[in-house]
DNA sequence: CCCCCTTATAGAAACGTTTTACTTCCGGCG
DNA sequence: CGCCGGAAGTAAAACGTTTCTATAAGGGGG
């Protein structure tokens, strides 16, 4: 409970409150002999700076807000890890809010970030309503958007082309032979399902087929869990020749369900997922997926944060769009 | 770029900044009328409240910090998700810090943790050096131990008994048939690797074998990909009856390496694993783990420490140990 | 030798909230 | 009828930094 304050260290050294302060911040502006010599006090006395009294006054802090729609999904936990990486050499904190999936709990959570006067904010919207995050930027806390396209020009995003990837991923299933195709998704309300699912139904029209046969499960979370729980529904409403799932949680559930009910994999069903997350490699019938630039999406994204933040005058907003690439596996052969 | 202040609500109320802020702090302590004056202001307005001059006069955050090893790892992505849980409905931001098990970052972490005057820290040590942590109580900020037994009697800790359950699975590998056992492990600086390893040698010992015999792997990192160069050098070395892994994902890793090389698991070698993450049932051969109360732990962790925080007069400081309970897969049929 | 300019440091105000001590107002009790 | 006590609200100080302005010291040129 010591509390060693500025003051103290100022006394102990010999100068003033505002040298110490210097030393902190701008070490070039000080005399080498005085900035030892505050040097050797902040270590002697083991003074940490106080935080919230450095936001107060500076009017900025040195933490940035990560807001993701579950942070089960290795999906997101790898975009943490790249923002992680960028982050904590600059001494840094991330405040990270788990939305899962829900409207509410999202905006709980940035009610917290805003108080918290994070410095800025990454997120993976949960819903379509812009207008929170332009709250956001009314508290003067910037907002880049992560695995999302722009609300607005005066922005930044880091997305990857799901259209192209559902369109990709059912082209894939059709070029094996398949001419009956279920997509299990997660709630319609994220905006990933739904392109993924406008992609889907590209691909099967350039096949000749009538897009509205698509057949969609809407499971209520992205989970493996309820990938099985969707499984069953599509056992008990009459197979499909293939499946296309979301993502991978939900395509390991649905493996796991057929599997079980001894449907196989690829041979009877044909299975996609989406992420290409590492375990998807690793399962029982290794699962085909579309593999999206996970980690550079977290670290582009900081890395456009900070910018902003720090260059606020030259800083030139982008919208940075990957493509999503197929990899083949046994699900599909 | 509002900033709009406690003053603002408090002048637009007609009332004093005093006033605005027992509403916010203790509504009990106003008239009804004037209260619902005060948050007509505050929602009219759009005042959201400072938390860095909060925190800087009322001398405690509302924030917490959790220091992990591996967010990688959805071992601890369990946990955290336990900690938002707990922590997400008082309105309590978390800041992540991901160790990465390097001692320096997490020491790093835990500075801008003591900057940011965290309420309390919950932490998965990377090393074992207690001292960093009593830093930290000396600055005010309690400290709770996820996965990790007490370092003294007055500190929480939540933790996994895991020489009995580095002991139960290898006696379940022994029980097999299996006479040579490799232990593949994480950096041995990590505890619960060295734990396990102890507890997999009484098994040995147990068993009338030399617990010297057991032969040991250490691998750089605990991930899937360390665990593929670690069957590597197995087989090139001369495989053993079983295998037992500090952790699921070295243990897909080296199912995938082995699958790979054309051993068959579990006829060849048996195989098993630490955590019994989602991926470990879903994987080629459905691996055989330890299962541990992941989620709990970091509930529990999280309450402890809450209520440590709260109520330090009556706190009284726990020690708790769960046992781990063995899932038995393919990977040892 | 003096003056001015540069550089280094000191001093003080300010950031937005919480909290303490104090005032005011009422109603009830002696 | 006066006083006391509680309720409701006010005013002002304080939290630990940062930053602005001003001052002091030192050095070089006239």
């Amino acid at each position: 409970m010591a509390m060693v304050s500025i003051k103290d260290v100022a006394a102990h050294a010999g100068v003033s409150p505002g040298t110490v302060s210097n030393v902190l911040n701008r070490p070039g502006k000080v005399a080498p002999a005085t900035r030892e010599r505050v040097e050797a006090a902040i270590s002697e006395l083991g003074f940490v700076r106080h935080g919230s009294a450095s936001t107060l006054r500076a009017g900025h802090s040195r933490t940035i807000g990560l807001s993701v729609i579950d942070i089960g999904n290795p999906f997101f936990t790898e975009v943490a890890a790249g923002v992680e990486d960028v982050v904590s050499e600059l001494g840094y904190a991330v405040i990270l809010g788990n939305s899962a999936g829900s409207q509410d709990k999202e905006d709980r959570n940035l009610r917290v970030l805003a108080e918290h006067r994070v410095r800025g904010v990454l997120i993976t919207p949960s819903g379509e309503d812009p207008a929170r995050l332009d709250r956001l930027r009314e508290h003067g806390i910037s907002v880049v958007l992560v695995d999302h396209p722009a609300h607005r020009p005066d922005q930044c995003a880091v997305a990857v082309d799901d259209v192209a990837g559902g369109r990709a991923a059912v082209a894939h299933l059709l070029s094996k032979g398949a001419r009956t195709v279920a997509y299990v998704t997660g709630p319609l309300t994220i905006r990933q399902c739904v392109e993924r699912r406008e992609g889907a139904k590209v691909a099967m029209r350039a096949a000749g087929l009538d897009p509205d046969d698509l057949r969609v499960a809407e499971a209520a979370t992205m989970t493996a869990r309820a990938g099985e729980k969707a499984a069953a529904d599509l056992i008990a409403e009459g197979l499909p020749e293939a499946v296309f799932c979301a993502n991978d949680l939900l395509a390991l559930g649905v493996l796991r369900a057929l599997l079980r009910s001894g449907v196989r994999v690829p041979e009877e069903v044909a299975l996609m997922g989406y992420d290409d997350i590492d375990f998807a490699a690793a399962s029982t019938v290794s699962l085909s997926s579309m593999r999206q630039p996970t980690y550079q999406l977290g670290r582009i994204a900081t890395e456009l944060l900070l910018d902003e933040c720090d260059n606020p005058d030259t800083h030139a907003h982008q919208h940075i769009m990957f493509q999503p690439e197929l990899v083949a596996r046994e699900s599909t052969q």
